[in-house]
RNA sequence: UGGCCCGUCGACAAGUGGUAAGUCACAUGACUUUGACUCAUGCAUUCGUAGGUUCGAAUCCUGCCGGGCCAACCA
């Protein structure tokens, strides 16, 4: 794995976080700024998790702060090393480097024990016996208080010899917990005596069989916030209820400096899951092929489809940050990486659906190159030979035999330019018994060669091509979120990606994968197609094509 | 139905008492060796809603409506 330069830089916008922050720095409240991105080693990091690292690790380098990497690692029923690799991998491919040093929530389960005891010696916390169901009914509800439970008043020293004896795995699962005093009767459920530790008697992805309790999440983030010096913890906006018991974690084991956490909306994309949970879920019931499966949400996929890190932190910027519940056209992100490729990307001619096309004025003996440009933006991208020949494939949608209006490309008589080459005009076209067109017999232009005609006149329509003697035929992969989506029209936003996977759709996957013939692409390169067969019909303009699809994402050739 | 958070163009989102930025999408026109790209133009007399305060309100207050989160020994 090859690290990736930074793609979070220069300009970083401006939101609300920001502006806190400006208020910190200027009030005196932070000297420096260090924030932390947590995420749990559970699953694959996806775009969702990208917004969380732009606005951490972007606050750390607008503020010339720190950053850190923290896996939030405290329930070993869940977490596993594969996600841990995974989720190094990923960020260091956005290039969001943890120059603040890269934790593990597990590490800290000694000091987090520490301060338990030390909460249960300041008669903050209790061991509760009460059982799981009975703990629910203690609770309340929404609209009723709860109740103090009959364990609360333990004597320090009982408590501080049960809480040694559930860490000596003295009970069994379930069986105690330790308790924060707080509030039975408050109307945040979060401080109604929570949880601080649990008993699990279950293996750790690192810590082994080391402990057998386990700090719950507000006991323990709030803990390692503090200890790794986090001035701002940035979180989703479902941890708002959290705040309250985060500062009373903070200021009841008394942290001479104390973190604070800030919320913001987390990142929807239309037709788009963005659960963890779910997408897990496709994954173990083996809906796609794995977390990378094009059609997922996760880095890896999005890696995999040639989306790069910068194109995805444009998106997030772009989308902005804010405490609105929002869900964001996914056609956004698309503009992101098809604004950026269409400035870097090198361009290939690659013919999908190829059907021949003769020159019969071009003599067979004959053999010339063409220099095309690789990037008609960019001219320091230099340009490509590549070859002609009087026997090529064109695009079977660049011709019509009856054109509707205003039709541009190649029709019975009509001419066209063959990209970077000549203008040809079409004679003849052949019909197999089906009626399909089989072959095209053109005349080309052979004095202009690549330049304008001699006399003139305007030939609007410029079609790609590649000479059958180089072609090669190669599979290339062309997935493709909104490709996806045109398939299953229709679908209204806010439609779960889960609900894409119904038998309609699923032969959608099979067409993703396509046959090209491509000229003048090698194994292993990424490439762009400077056209490719797939456009969404205007409906307006039967037989014309609105979108240009193929500048959304590159491609990788296989094979 | 308790508490907290949130409602500004189709989608995001600035704006925080002085008279509605920007982006995506969309539309039209120009340009074009790919109908792409690029460029130009258009796109909220109005800020969920009803009152109130004020010379003046998207911004402050109140009620109502709508959405989200919370009753895991998950994070």
């Amino acid at each position: 794995m090859s690290a990736s330069t930074p793609k979070i830089d220069g300009d970083l916008g401006s939101n609300f976080i920001y502006d806190i922050i400006d208020a910190d720095l200027a009030g005196g409240a932070v000297t420096q700024v260090h924030t932390r991105f947590p995420p749990e080693p559970n699953g694959y990091l996806h775009i969702g998790s990208a917004k969380a690292i732009w606005i951490s690790a972007g606050a750390a380098m607008k503020y010339g702060g720190l950053f850190n990497l923290r896996y939030d690692d405290t329930n070993p029923v869940r977490e596993d090393d594969e996600y841990v690799r995974s989720i190094e991998e990923d960020l260091n491919w956005l290039g969001a480097v943890p120059n603040g040093g890269i934790f593990y929530g597990s590490d800290y389960f000694e000091q987090c024990y520490e301060f338990a005891v030390q909460l249960i010696k300041d008669g903050k916390a209790y061991v509760c016996d009460l059982s799981q169901e009975e703990m629910a009914a203690w609770r309340g509800t929404l609209t009723e208080p709860g109740k103090n439970s009959p364990y609360r008043t333990r004597s320090v020293e009982e408590n501080l010899d049960l809480f040694g004896r559930m860490k000596n795995g003295e009970f069994p699962d379930g069986s105690r917990t330790l308790r924060a005093i707080i509030d039975m009767s408050s109307s945040n459920m979060n401080l109604r005596d929570p949880v601080l530790y649990r008993i699990l008697h279950a293996a750790h992805h690192r810590q082994g069989t080391k402990w057998c309790i386990y700090p719950m999440y507000d006991f323990a983030h709030t803990i390692q916030d503090a200890l790794e010096g986090i001035t701002h913890s940035l979180c989703s906006i479902e941890f708002e209820n959290h705040r309250p018991l985060y500062d009373w974690v903070a200021d009841n084991i008394g942290f001479a400096k104390k973190p604070r956490q800030y919320e913001f909306a987390r990142l929807n994309i239309t037709h788009t899951v963005m659960s963890k949970r779910y997408l897990r879920e496709l994954v173990e019931s083996g809906s796609v092929d794995g977390w990378d499966d094009p059609r997922m949400p996760t880095l890896c996929a999005l890696r995999r489809r040639g989306y790069t890190p910068s194109s995805i932190f444009e998106f997030v910027k772009r989308a902005g940050v804010a405490k609105a519940y929002s869900v964001v056209d996914i056609r956004l992100l698309e503009y992101c990486i098809r604004e950026e490729l269409n400035q870097n990307a090198p361009r290939r001619m690659a013919v999908l659906d190829p059907v021949k096309l003769t020159i019969t004025n071009y003599p067979t003996s004959q053999a010339e190159t063409f220099p095309i440009p690789n990037n008609p933006l960019d001219e320091t991208a230099g340009t490509r030979d590549v070859a002609f020949s009087g026997k090529l494939y064109i695009e079977r949608e660049d011709f019509s035999e009856d054109p509707p209006p205003k039709w541009q490309r190649l029709r019975p008589n009509g001419e066209v330019r063959l990209m970077g080459a000549y203008i040809i005009r079409c004679n003849e076209f052949v019909k197999d018994a089906e009626g399909n067109i089989t072959e095209l017999l053109c005349t080309a232009d052979l004095e202009t060669r690549n330049d304008k005609p001699l006399d003139g006149r305007k030939v609007k329509g410029t079609i790609h091509w590649v000479s059958a003697a180089t072609a090669v035929p190669a599979k290339a992969n062309l997935y493709d979120n909104l490709f996806t989506l045109e398939n299953v029209a229709d679908a209204p936003d806010g439609t779960n990606f889960l609900e894409y996977l119904n038998p309609d759709s699923l032969t959608v996957r099979d067409n993703c994968k396509l046959e090209a013939t491509l000229g003048g692409v090698q194994p292993g390169e990424r490439f762009q197609f400077v056209r490719m067969g797939y456009f969404s019909a205007d409906p307006k303009h039967p037989g014309t094509f609105s979108r240009v699809v193929q500048l959304k994402d590159s491609f990788k050739l296989e094979g």
